[in-house]
DNA sequence: CACGAAATTCTAATTCGTTAGAATTCGAAC
DNA sequence: GTTCGAATTCTAACGAATTAGAATTTCGTG
């Protein structure tokens, strides 16, 4: 019954995928050095959940013995940001956007920067339009 | 050690808290109804989790014997939305908000709104400075 | 009060994620 | 070729989430 649709990696593997994407390949020790340091957790359950995570195809290994995220920031956060959606926002990404300007305090800058965009998306669209769909 | 009892509701939780915000206080079977035909979950499961949903006072119960959602949609998604921005946008909600407007598809009428709401914000914020913080 | 349907509680099996020790293998250095 | 440390695999335990049948309780109706 093709139980899970999208390999949403767990809270451990996306810790580590954080020090993949940060470091880039990395040996085991480097990895469990990491994690160790900021959740106290054993180099051999780091080897573990590598091993879970080279089936999921998730990671992979280089030819000289480190590994190697095979998913990248943007599409995990974009299966991670879709799940939300469709969880908590019945697919609406205006209304996950509209909650996070209510909820979430953001300064001037920060505002600016997102009109700037939006006026950006703005025309991309219109430009689209124009040339005719 | 106070094993961190996520109070982010898990999957099937939120399915029941989706029924009680759409359709208010509900029976047992007016909830398992919907849930069997959406997911053909079992009258006896829908009870179970809402036995846990109670003893984690996501729901109670009204006189008439009915259950009701104590978490808001409201408060449970900002909840959510907070612990993806930790796990993923590195708590940066611009990040987030940028990472929707690029993935996700949004209409001419979509973005003018959020640019609507964008401008209020900006009020807002100028309203509170110039009122002294 | 008795009856039947609905609701609730009890119990248990199954799966997944997390954790990590023990055992083994690998590779470089001597 | 032996040795030492790193890397890897094997194994197992544990809790949380999910699932649901069986047993019991509750309640309105006659």
């Amino acid at each position: 019954m093709a139980r899970h649709v999208s390999p949403e990696p767990t809270e451990r593997e996306l810790d580590i995928l954080h020090v993949l994407w940060e470091s880039g390949p990395s040996s085991l020790s480097e990895i469990a050095e990491r994690l160790e340091a900021q959740r106290g957790i054993a180099t051999t359950t780091v080897a573990t959940i590598l091993k879970v995570m080279l089936d999921k195809k998730l990671v992979a290994r280089t030819d000289d013995r480190r590994w190697k995220a095979l998913a990248t920031h943007s599409a995990t956060s974009k299966n991670m940001v879709r799940r939300l959606l469709d969880r908590v926002f019945d697919g609406s990404a205006q209304r996950l956007v509209a909650h996070v300007l209510e909820d979430e305090e953001l300064n001037a800058a920060e505002i600016a920067a997102l009109e700037a965009m939006l006026e950006r998306h703005r025309r991309k669209n219109a430009d689209a339009k124009s040339r005719g769909k």
